[in-house]
DNA sequence: TGACAATTAAAACAAGTGTTTTAAACGTAT
DNA sequence: ATACGTTTAAAACACTTGTTTTAATTGTCA
């Protein structure tokens, strides 16, 4: 009603306004395929007001990204510094390493449970977009996470070859992806055996999974030829 | 040099021209960012004759992803009933139908190798495209052989829910369609242990950490809390 | 050779892209 | 109230997108 004026209490500023309408957009359809009059008639504002605040769209999405990722990766790093940190010297039990690096991801999920389950599809599409799209800040802030996490399964698990837990956790990582932006298809696929609401039911799953990979004998033995 | 006149034995036809182009073009950079320009651009031919013989561009799309999709369901399934009629009515063992869901995807991409290892891309992009773009006859065609890959799980792991074996499964098809298109992020990742040429032993390493997956006992016990 | 269909080529189409420019409105402190 | 820097708004920017139109070319059969 009052529109001609603006009340700074309860009205977002313009900033933070496209920084929410084009996370919700970049989620649902890939950063490529939203275009900035989507999102800047999504959060009510001008179309310049995105170059004015981030420059260019490149660096909207930066942002974007980096908001979602960024808490999620210290929180994944946290996790394991703690238990490594409770265990001494001692090696982790693979399933706390797991646990550690599959668990802030999945969790953001449920916490946006009252909103759209938007928000973490980011995260997930984020590492399936192509290399040359992908901001290398981003890139980079998964690659010393990931060297962490392997490093210490490696030493929980010290069969396996330096290369056999690369691939394990490459693997894994895969698994959380898909199953953090394509839930959906596994929905659909179960007929009505897994429902819409069953996301917070992934994280126990995929722990149990992941573990089960990792403990298995080393690759040399199934695949034959 | 005698470009005004086309010899029609080795110069191939504008039609099939242009479906490699798009495939190559498609695989390495997906399908959006592509335009019709690049691909007409690189298959020297005009652009009206992608609308000529296709119709449209997602025309264009459908038919280079069925190409490469479905020659590759086909042998998935293919293998998937050889083994059950060699095995009489007894359940197959785990690592034979994982081999079986795995390995034609996978084979695709070391048999083009000596020319680019672009092939596979587009098979693993095709999924892990948002919902509303993806072409509904290439999603069913997945999906029923997700089913049948399903029940043979379910059948030689009769102590997991259904439930469980959609889970697990669609973990698989995450780890899969992930080590598949993201083969430079483990080369990277790795730092030298795994190399650009290991793509080849995805196959023994992937089925043998999914065998563990699916071996592993019930999710309850790891989760906690 | 002439006629008819299939194919290719060039050009223009309307619509949408990210970005920039220009000017107006705003809040704040002098 | 005046002036100043910040923020918003509208319009135009040059460019690319997928698609269509129109015309020229080709091949084939009568």
């Amino acid at each position: 009603m009052s529109a001609t004026q603006k009340e700074n209490s309860e009205a977002t500023e313009v900033r933070a306004r496209i920084l929410e309408a084009a996370e919700q957009l970049f989620a649902t359809h890939g950063f490529d395929t939203v275009s900035l009059r989507q999102i800047t008639t999504k959060a009510g504002v001008n179309v310049a007001a995105v170059n004015y605040y981030f420059g260019s769209k490149a660096g909207l999405e930066v942002e974007v990204l980096g908001r979602v990722v960024r808490p999620i990766n210290e929180s994944r790093l946290q996790m394991l510094n703690d238990a490594e940190k409770e265990a001494g010297g001692r090696a982790l039990e693979v399933e706390c390493i797991l646990h550690a690096a599959l668990m802030p991801a999945i969790q953001t999920i449920k916490e946006s449970e009252h909103s759209d389950p938007v928000v973490l599809k980011l995260a997930g599409r984020c590492m399936s977009e192509t290399g040359e799209e992908m901001p290398v800040a981003i890139k980079k802030l998964f690659n010393q996470t990931d060297h962490r996490f392997c490093a210490a399964l490696a030493k929980a698990l010290p069969h396996l070859s330096k290369a056999e837990v690369f691939w394990r956790f490459h693997f894994t990582m895969g698994a959380m992806l898909y199953s953090l932006t394509q839930h959906e298809t596994l929905v659909m696929m179960s007929d009505g055996e897994v429902t819409a609401d069953d996301a917070g039911k992934a994280l126990q799953q995929l722990v149990a999974f992941a573990a089960g990979g990792f403990c298995a004998e080393n690759a040399c033995k199934g695949g034959g030829q």
